[in-house]
DNA sequence: GGGGTATTTAGAAAAAAATCTAAATATCCC
DNA sequence: GGGATATTTAGATTTTTTTCTAAATACCCC
């Protein structure tokens, strides 16, 4: 069940901040790197936490490693989300 | 902006299952601490949590405090989600 | 008012997460 | 192969979060 995972992914700015750099296409590690002021020891630690929570994959090109967006997840949560707020459980009148 | 609170505030799993609880319906904090195995002032703590990112409010009777489920703040992750998964950042075609 | 129940607050301890530095891999390209 | 660049891993440290116990509030009802 990775679906605790995918939350506690999202729940730190930076790794929000990550996926939104994402959503205008691959980005390597070090260009990411290049929008924060940290090491890349720590992005590399934020990019394993979100490519665990199934956000992002990576494809190895030349020297690079180019990560993107994988959406598929976030269905799941907009589905319990869509759920919590749709009422109750199990049925409708 | 409550929004990275929000996020947090859903990160814990005691706190989803919490909002899972409400959503049946309004539960006092006795009521919601008997569902887990912690101290109430444990799930107090929790419910603090999900106060202060404006996911759920009380309202006091008798000697209890109810708690429910606030469903507005729940639409802005769900934008930000759909927004991930829809591609360009500023508008569509 | 005062005992009783419900909940929160304060403060400390334990557990988990984020960050850094230094070293290790991995891959490119000459 | 070997130096150079990109990224990750290991281990330690700092910060944040979760949890507990004990005490404090708050409110009810006799």
């Amino acid at each position: 069940m990775a679906f605790a995972e995918t939350f506690k992914a999202l729940s730190d700015p930076v790794r929000r901040q990550i996926l939104e750099l994402l959503k205008k296409g691959p980005l390597s590690a070090g260009d990411i790197g290049s929008h924060f002021e940290m090491t890349g020891a720590t992005i590399s630690y934020h990019l394993k936490i979100l490519k665990q929570a199934d956000l992002i994959f990576e494809s190895r090109e030349k020297n690079f490693i180019y990560y993107q967006l994988n959406t598929t997840v976030l269905e799941e949560i907009m589905l319990w989300i869509s759920e919590l707020k749709g009422g109750n459980s199990d049925a409708e009148s």
